[in-house]
Parts: structure tokens; sequence; C-alpha cells
DNA sequence: ATTATATATCGTAATTAACGATATAATCAT
DNA sequence: ATGATTATATCGTTAATTACGATATATAAT
């Protein structure tokens, strides 16, 4: 089991290493998170960042208003608590973060017009599985 | 075709998010290239990593020279070309690059327990199949 | 009215990333 | 053998980044 886990990481690393994005921005990892942190979580929050990167509240805001500056986030108030500002992404942020985290799109198309149906259907299928159990 | 082409992408990063390493290493995004290309491609000079993140050679020996303090990358020098430095991954620095690129072992063990053999065999063959045609 | 909370701003320090200029050693061309 | 080229390293410098503590402001809770 280790050596097929190991193997599958291999497979994983080789595929994003191939697939992902070559225009790389100019974006650091710690932007990358936050980025992530809005579209995969429902944090949203200043306070938030900062508990989600380990960093204190001062400098979480000051990644966001660098992100807003960008134009990468915008941001609302809660209407529950008008002290708690509420990110959103931008969809420049979306774009951003997708160039990041995603495989590239043209690459793949082609990848899987070379596939067969099942190969395809497998794959579909292993991945939302995968992502299901992952949650 | 594109709708399954973004759902792809929608559950790898999905995965990625839920599954990488928790623990963050102190370490930059071209340094993460840099590790990468040792270990992904034949690539493996100064000269090479100048233009692999399209900095001067100057910058590119900087980045050698600070990965070499840090215990990531070890360097020898060519028979055939005494000039030329090879740098090597050392053990710690195809750690930080698990920890930077992989899913985390001890989570991915988890879940492929709780797959059948048929899911597992289907995961398995599946990346098998979209590594090779992504190189 | 007082205290606590969420965010923002200011001043500052440490680190990083990049470059051009320059140096050194090895190799290639003639 | 000599001069030119190549691969890498080092130095000095600049600009940008990342973080923090202290402080400020507005809102909410007691």
């Amino acid at each position: 089991m280790d050596k097929e886990i190991k193997l599958l990481n291999q497979y994983w690393t080789d595929i994003y290493f191939s697939l992902h994005y070559a225009h790389e921005e100019q974006i650091s990892h710690q932007a990358v998170r936050i980025l992530q942190m809005i579209e995969k979580t429902d944090l949203n929050s200043v306070g938030n960042i900062a508990e989600y990167l380990k960093v204190s509240h001062n400098t979480a805001s000051e990644h966001v208003k660098k992100l807003v500056g960008k134009g990468f986030l915008f941001k609302s108030r809660s209407d529950v608590d008008e002290r708690k500002v509420i990110l959103h992404l931008t969809k420049l942020g979306k774009e951003v973060l997708k160039k990041n985290t995603s495989l590239d799109e043209s690459k793949l198309e082609n990848i899987m017009h070379s596939l067969s149906d099942k190969e395809r259907f497998d794959l579909m299928n292993s991945l939302k599985i995968l992502s299901e159990r992952a949650k």
C-alpha cells in the first residue's frame, strides 16, 4: 500500500509538473493561499486570514490591501456586524488562482481527446471519488 | 468537453487543497521550481536554472548558493567539462519538495483504505494514463 | 459608559530577489 | 600557445516583500 501511495504521488506530481499553466504570475505563495482559502472554504474575513496564515491581524490586513490593490479581491461589510469585512474574489482573482493551481485547460483538452470513452469516464469518476473522500 | 475539463480541475484543486501537507515550509515559489526542475527533468546546471526561471546567470547562482546553504541541493562537477556544475537534490531537498508538491501520504492512506479494490485500481490506472499522456 | 472586537494605518526592521559589473577557471578556436 | 568564449561565482546595490508592535477608529456587547 505504501508503494502504491508513493506511485500515486509520482503520477500526481508528474501530471502537475507537465500540465500546469506556463505563464507564472508574479504572486507569492501566501497570496495564493489567501485566494484559495476564500474560494475553497467559508472563511472570508481579515481575521480568518490571520489565523489561517498564522500571522498577526495587521499583517493580514496589509495582505488584503495589496490583493485588493491588485484587483484580486474586493470587500463588502457584513450586515449583521459592520466591523467585519467579507472578502470576495474578483473575476481577475479567480483567473489568477486558476493559473496558479489548476491544470492548463488547453493541454488538458488535447489529452482528453486522445482518451477512449472508458478511459475518460474512469478518470473523471476516480477523481470525483477521491475529491469527495478528501473533504 | 469544456465543462468536463472544468469539472476535472474542480476535482483536482479540491483534492490538492484538502490533501496537501499542512506544515508549510518557509520556501519561495522560485525555490520549489528549482527543486522540481532538478527532480523532474534532466536539466541540472546553474545555467539551466537561469533559462528555466528566466533570470540572469548571477541570480541563478545566488539561488543555488542559498539552496545549498539550506541543505536542499549539493553540487558536483561534470567530468567532461569541469566548468559545469551538476546539481543534485539532497535527501532533505527531496523531502521539502515532497512537502510542497505531493499529497499527504497519511491522509492518502486513509482514503485508499476506504476505497474498494476496483475504485483503487481505477484511480491508479487513470492517473497512470494521464501522467503518461501528459509527458 | 466601558470594554471588547474587527480592521486599518504608521513606522520600522529583516529578508529576498534581482541586476550589472567584475572575477576566475576551464574549454575552444586558430 | 594565445586569445576568445563559456560556466559559474562574488560584490555592491537597489527595490520589493514580509513581518511586527504600537496606535487609531468604528462597531458591538455588557
